[in-house]
DNA sequence: CTAGGATCCGATAGGTTGAT
DNA sequence: ATCAACCTATCGGATCCTAG
């Protein structure tokens, strides 16, 4: 084209307007008046630093490479390499003490490093290779009950149609509460089945996982038959979206494709415009339309703060951007039919908690632009803003949360979220490696906050949650927050226990070994999920080793570094 | 060097206005 | 009502740009 003939210094950024107009973004160049367009139009003239280059760890990139190492004919040598080096999470360098991964991974490699990890080849990388720039669109909108070979859980005779509808409620009332993706009164059994036999099975497993033992390994195969069919064949819609999402959220530990399954449904999300942000629904949208789109918005919302959980637990760069649709986020519990419900204040106010979330881990770690250019990060001043931020996100919805008339369950949960926030972020603000000499004010500030989140998570979800009757139910974010919040506090007890109020030692090691309690009697009313009686067994672990480790025997301290709660079938202590 | 996101040209659809 | 002229919004796709 005539553009590559001179170098054209444009300023290579267009605002959010211009750049959905796709037109070219003019007077806007001194970054204080509003662009041409948006002046015209009166709207907010925002711009977003750019994403450009490409993402770590592209699943697509991936992809390609081996098609082209197919077409190379050095497969082969290639899978056999591949199968040879072991998964090492890659950026090593980057602010290593911060994020719950690292440190997880660090106190007990192998409980989590299949929960967190990132980067397990699966069996879908090398088995199914996406047809690349074959034509995409024409798989829009299948997939009717039985499709290409592959049952749900009612053609293939394992729940009848009732229990089905049984199942189905049952996940709306015990397990929906923890992740808000569906709106009961759109999502039945018959609408779920009709739109997506991949939903639906998915649905059905989680079910299943908690309600009908028995059935759990069927169902998890034929989910897992429909995952793969679902990858093969480019489905494309929201339900699957959601499906790859729900495989996620209750997973066995030996199941590692989180990451997989959450990239594929983002990708997908976007694809889908899920995040198109509409402020005026049309007139005569039905209540059934209302729903729908809602439906769309909130799998975006739900998707994007499971993008940036993700994202604080293993370090990893996120996937889903902070658009105009996010933007607008915080009103967009009240912008459904009649009453406001419930869960869609969490999913809205989770939105907001992430965005200052990532906006304070991105100052913290200077990756933001408001970092002062000199690579120098002010630590306490970003902690101060995103503390007050963060009392003043509870204040707004526990009063959202009251409008709505939550359940103590909501505020809980609302709270739960928060601490681990607060805990996280106040982590910064702990270092280890200052001698305690020349610790300041700010850092012992920290300190304590860091030490009250902590303990109030894991009260909360030895407390609340267990009295609720409703701890097995939590989805894996749940059981990696208390892991967290367990491991460092134990870490505080061995670098700064000095520092700690009188008797935070026992305190700290009565609630550990109290969640744990409460995860063991969690583990007895769902008998086949694991997770639950792995997570009581790691947090004993934890005490134990911090105990023996810390106290007077040391003889057995490389043992027990060994020794894996996961893997091993047997209480660790008494 | 490459993947993939950003930019924005240019074609076009659809709306508005004024002359007939 | 019909039509031309003009205006604006939309979006496919060529090209540019940048991180890995």
């Amino acid at each position: 084209m005539r553009r590559s003939k001179q170098p054209v210094v444009r300023n290579a950024r267009a605002c959010t307007v211009c750049r959905a107009a796709k037109m070219k973004c003019v007077g806007a160049e001194d970054g204080e008046r509003p662009c041409q367009r948006c002046r015209r139009t009166n709207s907010e003239c925002i711009f977003e630093k750019h994403r450009r280059g490409r993402k770590p760890g592209s699943k697509l990139s991936e992809a390609s490479k081996m098609l082209r190492r197919l077409e190379k004919g050095l497969n082969a040598a290639k899978l056999k390499q591949m199968n040879e080096t072991p998964t090492t999470p890659e950026d090593g360098d980057r602010s290593d003490e911060k994020f719950p991964a690292k440190l997880i991974c660090r106190e007990n490699n192998s409980f989590f490093k299949t929960i967190l990890n990132p980067e397990h080849k699966s069996p879908f990388q090398t088995t199914i290779v996406p047809q690349a720039g074959n034509d995409i669109n024409h798989q829009q909108s299948r997939p009717s009950s039985l499709v290409d070979g592959c049952d749900d859980p009612i053609t293939a005779g394992l729940i009848t149609e009732e229990k089905a509808q049984i199942l189905f409620d049952l996940i709306m009332l015990r397990l929906n509460p923890f992740i808000n993706l569906f709106d009961p009164a759109l999502h039945s059994a018959d609408y779920v089945r009709s739109k997506c036999p991949f939903l639906f099975t998915t649905l059905m497993m989680a079910g299943c996982k908690f309600f009908e033992p028995s059935l759990y390994k069927d169902c998890l195969r034929l989910a897992h038959d429909l995952a793969l069919c679902a990858f093969s064949k480019a489905w494309k819609r929201i339900e699957v979206v959601q499906a790859f999402a729900c495989m996620t959220y209750w997973r066995e530990q030996e199941d590692n494709r989180t990451w997989m399954y959450i990239g594929y449904a983002c990708r997908m999300a976007v694809e889908l415009g899920l995040n198109r942000y509409v402020e005026n629904p049309p007139p005569n949208e039905t209540d059934f339309q209302l729903r729908e789109r809602r439906n769309r918005e909130r799998t975006y919302l739900v998707l994007f703060i499971h993008d940036r959980s993700l994202s604080i637990q293993t370090g990893r760069h996120w996937m889903l951007p902070e658009d105009e649709f996010i933007r607008h986020s915080d009103t967009w519990h009240q912008r459904g039919s009649s009453s406001t419900r419930c869960h869609d204040v969490v999913v809205a106010a989770f939105a907001q908690l992430r965005r200052t979330a990532a906006e304070t881990t991105d100052r913290l770690t200077g990756r933001s632009l408001n970092s002062d250019g000199n690579g120098h990060v002010d630590i306490d001043a970003a902690l101060t803003i995103a503390n007050h931020k963060l009392s003043r996100w509870w204040t707004t919805w526990e009063r959202e949360m009251q409008k709505a008339h939550g359940e103590p369950f909501h505020f809980s949960f609302l709270s739960f979220f928060q601490l681990y926030t607060s805990l996280f972020l106040n982590s910064f603000g702990v270092l280890d490696n200052v001698p305690q000499a020349n610790r300041t004010n700010n850092h012992s500030r920290a300190l304590l906050a860091c030490y009250k989140h902590a303990m109030s998570v894991l009260r909360i979800a030895s407390k609340d949650f267990r009295e609720l009757g409703v701890l097995q139910y939590g989805q894996e974010t749940a059981t990696v927050m208390t892991a967290y919040s367990a491991i460092f506090l134990l870490r505080l007890l061995r670098s700064s226990s000095n520092e700690l109020p009188d008797g935070a030692a026992s305190d700290i090691y009565e609630t550990i070994a109290q969640t744990a309690e409460a995860y063991n009697t969690a583990a007895q009313l769902s008998p086949t999920s694991s997770t639950a009686s792995y997570h009581a067994r790691f947090l004993l672990h934890l005490i134990h080793v911090h105990r023996t480790r810390s106290g007077v025997s040391q003889d057995r301290t490389q043992q027990d570094v060994h020794l894996d709660p996961a893997l091993q079938g047997m209480p660790i202590i008494d």
